[in-house]
RNA sequence: GACCCCGUAGUUCAAUGGAUAGAAUAUGAGCCUUCUAAGUUCGAGAUCUUGGUUCGAUUCCAAGCGGGGUCACCA
């Protein structure tokens, strides 16, 4: 509704002669100077009149021509200013919004295009840690949006099983943990045994490198009885991965192994040779020399003959354009590997890719309290986190509902931190780093998940007990509290909120606007009340608000992949 | 050394070439016989420095200072 008065009020500006873009009528910084504006400088100094005059001239050419819903137009100095008619605005709002469900927002664009987003690609014998949270949480909106917009979008994971990362792991395990019998998480064991090794190796590289280098030839020369190891603890990772997707709803189209394109990854370098893309380098490494494009040079071959991870990103590449035809292909990663990203296009540039290539990088995330155990590292694993969020919730559930069954505060709580932690991951920019303070992000007040699931929680509570008033015919012109007004504007903005989060690739934008809408619904719970209001046709347009804004709401959270709770 | 990113209330984050730079926390003072006080109202508090472009710069440009990242055998 919203952005349909702006796009009207631009076209009847330009069928004069004004030449604008509906993004130039904005919403103004305070109520009292309107519900739409437009500046006039940047008109008044073609037209070499000052700005206040301008702006009084045209509000004489537009004020016949306007669209029903405009009261009033008015100049204030150099701006042109809309006030809305309350009633006829709130009620397009409410039934543009209950009419589109949970499209309203959505469009078309991408109808037609199609797109791969490959996330969160973690190692296997690896932890899933809190950045893999991240990133998925990322993936997870971004895949969200684009279907959306009508994209035809594949959802890939590109699984490392094959490097030194396995090797490590399966030492540690035969170094410290030999005969033991895993866990039920062994997932999560592994990747514990992962980072143990690991640390371990970094105080006494010189030592064990021996071993280390036996184990990996046994593993390259695929020994049976390393393979068989080899095999079972894959399934172990591969089987945890499965369950935390499902957790976290990642939804994936295809997984690709890295050992799968191992070996095409050394023909596609074989390629680069023989086209002269790349080139014998020092010791007789093959490298690519991007110092032309100002991004150095490029390492696709040890002098070993080893491939390197740019080695099986080529060939996945390949195989990804060649299979989807793609319109775009994104990748997600941590941003520190944003020059390796630069580099990667680069040489897929090179060798004839015409696609449109992203990479999104993310910030680190962190505790306050830094390192969490000395096995560990400074790695924390998203089960670990999980739990101690949950553990929290729950303290509090607990607290507030003495009567909940232990089923129902496991639900009910269940939802409440998968939501703590895709809001967490998501409140900032991607690039920014996170810190995961636990008493700021399970915390009841201020920018946090369940400030907001609160406000649905309440906005279904009122539909529930409000379900009499919906016979009764709302009354949208008794509606003159000005919250109501304000809250269909909030409701309203999400059109272009989701447009914008799109087309920057910024799930952050979406966070703080389900807070901005909240807060809203949240005064408006206390400034308007429905069952008592002044008359049954204000309650019963009011119930429309609320359910309005409740559609939005919940559909805001869905593309952050955020489920709802009725009570709290 | 080169390249990239960043610098906004005590703290964590927003925003915009234009109206009085928004929130959240922390801090001070209030509000529960009223659809859930896991809430809410009010107060105080910020654009790193110096130039430049502009009618107008926190935003764009340049330099400086400060922080982070990357720069062929690591993923």
């Amino acid at each position: 509704m919203l952005l349909s008065i702006k796009q009207e009020i631009a076209k009847i500006m330009n069928e004069i002669g004004i030449e604008v873009k509906s993004s130039d009528i904005v919403v103004p910084p305070r109520a009292e100077m309107g519900d739409l504006a437009f500046a006039c400088f940047g008109l008044a100094k073609i037209a070499g009149v000052n700005p206040a005059e301008y702006a009084t001239d045209l509000v004489e050419k537009l004020s016949s021509k306007l669209p029903g819903v405009i009261k009033t137009i008015r100049a204030t100095g150099p701006y042109v200013n809309f006030d809305f008619d309350a009633s006829v605005y709130i009620k397009g709002v409410v039934s543009q919004v209950l009419r589109a469900e949970n499209n309203y927002g959505a469009s078309s664009g991408g109808v037609g295009k199609s797109l791969v987003i490959e996330f969160p690609s973690q190692n296997t014998h690896k932890e899933f840690h809190i950045g893999h949270l991240r990133n998925a949480c990322i993936g997870n909106t971004l895949v969200n949006l684009y279907r959306r917009s009508g994209y035809r979008v594949t959802a890939m994971n590109y699984v490392n099983d094959f490097g030194a990362h396995v090797v490590k792991c399966l030492w540690g395990m035969k170094k410290f943990h030999d005969g033991e019998t895993p866990p039920v998480n062994a997932q999560k064991w592994l990747g514990e045994i992962y980072a143990e090794a690991s640390n371990y190796i970094k105080d006494h590289e010189v030592e064990v490198k021996p071993e280390l280098d036996a184990l990996q030839k046994k593993l390259e020369a695929r020994d049976p009885e390393v393979m068989k190891v080899f095999e079972e603890t894959k399934e172990w990772s591969v089987a945890g991965f499965a369950k935390i997707s499902k957790e976290l709803g990642i939804h994936h189209d295809d997984i690709i192994y890295e050992s799968e394109v191992k070996d095409a990854g050394q023909k596609v370098v074989d390629d680069l040779l023989a086209r002269g893309i790349a080139r014998i380098g020092e010791g007789g490494a093959i490298i690519v020399d991007l110092s032309e494009y100002g991004l150095d040079i490029a390492l696709v071959r040890k002098s070993t003959g080893a491939g390197v991870y740019v080695t099986s990103d080529l060939a996945l590449a390949e195989m990804k354009f060649k299979k989807y035809s793609p319109d775009e292909s994104i990748n997600i990663t941590a941003i520190e590997q944003i020059h390796y990203f630069k580099q990667l296009f680069k040489i897929l540039e090179l060798c004839g890719f015409k696609g449109k290539m992203t990479h999104i990088g993310y910030g680190l995330v962190t505790r306050p309290e830094g390192k969490m155990s000395s096995r560990l590292g400074n790695v924390i694993l998203y089960e670990d986190l999980r739990s101690d969020v949950f553990a929290r919730l729950e303290t509090e559930a607990r607290a507030r509902h003495a009567e909940w069954s232990d089923e129902k505060i496991k639900n009910n709580v269940g939802v409440l931190t998968d939501a703590v932690l895709k809001f967490t991951m998501l409140k900032h920019e991607a690039a920014k780093n996170v810190v995961f303070d636990m008493k700021e992000a399970t915390s009841f007040e201020g920018f946090s998940a369940p400030y907001i699931l609160y406000a649905v929680a309440r906005l279904r509570k009122i539909s529930r007990k409000a379900g009499f008033t919906k016979r009764i015919f709302p009354n949208y012109g008794a509606l003159t509290n000005g919250v109501e007004k304000k809250l269909a504007t909030m409701i309203a903005g999400w059109e272009e909120v989701e447009k914008s989060a799109f087309a920057e690739y910024n799930p952050s934008a979406i966070t703080r606007y389900v807070f901005d809408l909240a807060q809203i619904v949240t005064e408006f719970y206390n400034e308007c009340p429905i069952l008592k209001a002044e008359s049954r046709g204000v309650g019963a347009a009011r119930l429309k608000l609320v359910e309005a804004a409740g559609m939005v709401l919940e559909t805001a959270l869905g593309v952050l992949s955020i489920n709802v709770v009725d009570e709290m």
